[in-house]
DNA sequence: GTTGCCTATGCAACTCGTTGCATAGCAGGA
DNA sequence: TCCTGCTATGCAACGAGTTGCATAGGCAAC
């Protein structure tokens, strides 16, 4: 389980509440690593019982109080061990790729307006990127250790996108060029 | 839930076994879609008690019997009408990401050879993928339907392991550039 | 001749992750 | 005024997925 390492690395960044972290889930974070908002909490409420985090209770007006967290030394010497432990083989999970070779028993032209959509949320995702990327790593900048290593990431992301997109093109080609055949029936 | 549909695309390429498919799923169809032999024996039981799939007992000798399923019409249905629901987004689970993040507050270096394992692993797959593509899709061949969609899955395989291998040498020479600095503390 | 591996299926217990719902005050617009 | 939406946390129930173990015959190596 790494879920309670991203929300360590998060917290080390910048502490702040189960609510704040959801949102963070949601964006930045969320692009390697997603959890809902009651995942979150629970882990919470483990790592604060195991130690591994301190809470503070903040006070705002206008707004429901809140719990602060802080990563504390016990969180901070975990995530050290597991940064030296090899990590499992990643297990995939593309659901496209499963419906591309599902296609050859049904209509392959019937997967095309879904494939377009997800081309589209895929530029848009690297739009986004390319916006953050000239946001937070302008040319000509000196950043410290902490920016290098979210840029090296960031960088990763970018290229997933783009070679997805190619990818995305290669299979429109394809399922238009069987467009014409009738399916294995 | 995508592993009843990928099952049925196993089933409907190929009949077999519950244990053949757990072998299958720790080869081909386990690059983009993973599943222990629990699971698949679940998955299974629940399958046929839907009428998706049919059952046939076979008896082996100097083996075991075993159960071999094929997909059935319901189950075909069942299997066109996912195609042309619009699929989730995909929800990305990607470790290494966390570690390189994490490794601001610790020390980059020790990064290193975890990173330089993944490359391996990912160089050794790119070259199975490579020999499988000359193997099955050789030049020259005139592909039917069904090989055309399996091979533009195994490309977009090839391109994956591909950009990951240039990520992964862009993410080492980050971490050789910061080896030098002191972390975080 | 015992140890370990392969085929083949399955139970039990657990953790991980999702979905629906609840509360509760405040802000902004129709 | 009512409706929607945001901040903030949480319970309950379910489904997905993993891990450990069990059975049971055959095969090959040491």
């Amino acid at each position: 389980m790494a879920l309670e390492h991203a929300i360590l690395v998060s917290l080390l960044e910048q502490p702040g509440s189960g609510y704040e972290l959801a949102r963070r889930f949601d964006r930045s974070i969320g692009r390697f690593w997603t959890a809902t908002h009651q995942q979150i909490y629970r882990v919470l409420r483990r790592m604060e019982a195991d130690g591994w985090i301190a809470a503070e209770e903040v006070a705002q007006d206008g707004r429901p109080d809140k719990k602060v967290y802080s990563a504390a030394d016990p969180g901070r010497a975990a995530l050290s061990g597991w940064l030296r432990e090899p990590v499992e083989p990643e297990t995939v999970r593309h659901e496209l790729a499963v419906k591309i070779r599902a296609a050859a028993f049904d209509d392959p032209a019937a997967l095309i307006s879904e494939v377009e959509r997800h081309r589209e949320s895929h530029a848009a995702l690297l739009a986004r990127y390319l916006a953050g990327e000239q946001r937070d790593f302008p040319a000509g900048s000196a950043p410290d250790a902490r920016q290098e290593l979210q840029h090296v990431v960031l960088r990763g992301g970018i290229e997933y996108e783009r070679m997805t997109l190619a990818w995305l093109d290669d299979v429109l080609a394809t399922l238009h060029r069987l467009g014409g055949r009738r399916p294995h029936h």
